[in-house]
RNA sequence: GGCGGGGUGGCAGAGUGGUUAUGCAGCGGCCUGCAAAGCCGUCUACGCCGGUUCGAUUCCGACCCCCGCCUCCA
């Protein structure tokens, strides 16, 4: 029985979706005006495990991800470059699509871009505005009106008091409440613009994940997630947007989820902060397996700290899993095994750990646990099991020789694999000869251009560092 | 200040009212011509102070510290 920790309640809460068989889920994507860093990475990881898990338990998934390509960053990234904003977007979009494929991301079922989904963005905010939770300022904004929405904050656990005790918000004369937030923004000279019953102007940037949502979704769907940030305000107003519209009340979603952050030095990573390191940058330092290895291994809700030395870490723990694939190599494809989930004990263990609100270090431990099994009893049972359980959270999917001579742009090998191959009969031909100064002195060559040798039973195999 | 989340062994990171997380690193051994990999064994834990309990890292209370949100942010 799938558990998840709900954000709206803040405890773990029983699964069920509204559509038996069904799940239907939204993740805010990202605004593109710049490169992916790992923080998006993190994002993009962890709701595909969740898609992947709730596809292994059977569920039809509905997976919308959005693309917020109209925003006031990327009009002001689009003038600096002097270029135009679809091209400076469509460039970022292009970027965020391979970062996400190199990582292991399957593609939504939809990724509805902002600028495609005006109308329905117009409709919504006419709707707010005749249920009169939303009015149309002196300047051609509009705004919602905070303080007619009675939830208000019950996402965040915060209350309109507690929000102005702590007001940092600069006024704006247009507003009638320090904590009203725009949904349609009047145009300035210059910007992009769409014609409105208000203004030419532009949405806001939280109606935008309103309208995609329920464009995709329907009025309530199963799961909302995104980055912590985004729980306030941005969420708390999708709520206040969507279930305002609504004529009965009902929840706009049954299930909120938030990922934790990536921390540099213990702190947010973040384009403001100038501590953010973009996955192509992490890239060619290292395969991307080891990055949502390395994301993966952390529970999705706890803060996860950067560093190379973790990632170092990472690559070593996932080097050891391949190792143990590598043994059975020759039986990858012929032995396809199906995976017990009610009678195998680790296939259980897996099940339980995953559906225990997505407990993916847990389950990575059980993986752990088989490439022990494996080495130990030389059985492929184990092996096999290894590798499917790990495909399941989209790992261990290469061929585990491929994976483990692999060189990565910066760390780019001097020798070809013909010439380790040379160099690997060289120097078993010295071992034959009892030449062991000679066969040391290849193995040495070879170590210092970062290949590594290992003599086995079935012969020598090498590996990159 | 308000609200929220944390403090676990050298590092990373789960979890539990009493029994091995797991990985990396270390140490000892086996294997190896020597290594590497692997296997076996092994050492450092649960912020501080009280309380509940036969027994708490795990529950309760106070305290200290860290992080996030309250402005754009995954």
């Amino acid at each position: 029985m799938l558990k998840i920790y709900n954000t709206l309640v803040r405890t773990k809460q029983e699964f069920v979706p509204l559509t038996p068989g069904e799940v239907r889920m939204y993740v805010c994507g990202m605004t593109v005006y710049d490169y992916c860093h790992l923080g998006h990475a993190r994002v993009l990881v962890v709701f595909d495990s969740v898609v992947r898990w709730l596809q292994t338990l059977g569920y039809k998934v509905i997976y919308v991800r959005n693309i917020t390509d109209i925003d006031d960053k990327i009009i002001q990234r689009a003038s600096e470059n002097h270029e135009s904003i679809e091209v400076l977007t469509s460039r970022y979009i292009q970027a965020m699509e391979e970062d996400a494929a190199a990582l292991g991301v399957t593609k939504p079922s939809f990724e509805p871009r902002a600028t495609e989904c005006i109308e329905s963005m117009i409709v919504m905010i006419g709707t707010l505005l005749s249920k009169g939770l939303a009015y149309v300022a002196d300047n051609g904004d509009v705004f919602y009106a905070v303080h007619h929405f009675p939830g208000y904050g019950k996402l965040s656990g915060k209350s309109l008091d507690d929000l102005r005790a702590g007001e940092r918000v600069e006024i704006d004369t247009n507003k009638r409440d320090p904590l009203d937030f725009v949904l349609w923004k009047a145009a300035k000279p210059g910007e992009p613009s769409w014609e409105s019953p208000w203004s030419r102007g532009r949405p806001g940037w939280h109606i935008e994940c309103s309208a995609m949502s329920g464009h995709y979704l329907g009025e309530q769907f199963d799961i909302h997630g995104g980055g912590q940030d985004l729980q306030f305000p941005h969420h708390e107003n999708e709520i206040a947007q969507s279930e305002g519209v609504h004529d009965h009340p009902h929840p706009h979603v049954n299930y909120w989820m938030h990922n934790g952050f990536v921390r540099v030095d213990n702190e947010k990573m973040s384009k403001s902060l100038g501590n953010f390191f973009t996955v192509r940058e992490v890239l060619t330092r290292y395969q991307p397996e080891v990055v949502r290895f390395f994301i993966l291994r952390a529970h999705y809700r706890s803060p996860l700290n950067y560093s190379d030395a973790h990632l170092n870490d990472a690559k070593n723990a996932l080097e050891r899993l391949y190792t143990a694939l590598k043994n059975y190599e020759t039986l990858q494809d012929r032995e396809k095994i199906t995976i017990d989930w009610k009678n195998d004990t680790y296939a259980r263990r897996f099940m339980t750990a995953m559906n225990d609100d997505f407990n993916t270090p847990e389950a990575i431990a059980v993986l752990f646990d088989l490439a022990s099994e494996a080495n130990r009893t030389g059985e492929s049972y184990y092996a096999m099991m290894l590798r499917e359980l790990g495909g399941t959270l989209g790992l261990l999917q290469q061929s585990p020789l491929h994976y483990l001579q692999h060189h990565i742009r910066q760390h780019e090998s001097q020798y070809t694999a013909a010439d380790i191959e040379r160099m690997i009969q060289q120097r078993l031909q010295a071992r034959k000869e009892k030449n062991f100064t000679q066969a040391d002195a290849l193995r040495k060559q070879l170590a210092e251009g970062g290949i590594i040798l290992e003599d086995g039973p079935q012969g020598t195999t090498w590996r990159r560092q």
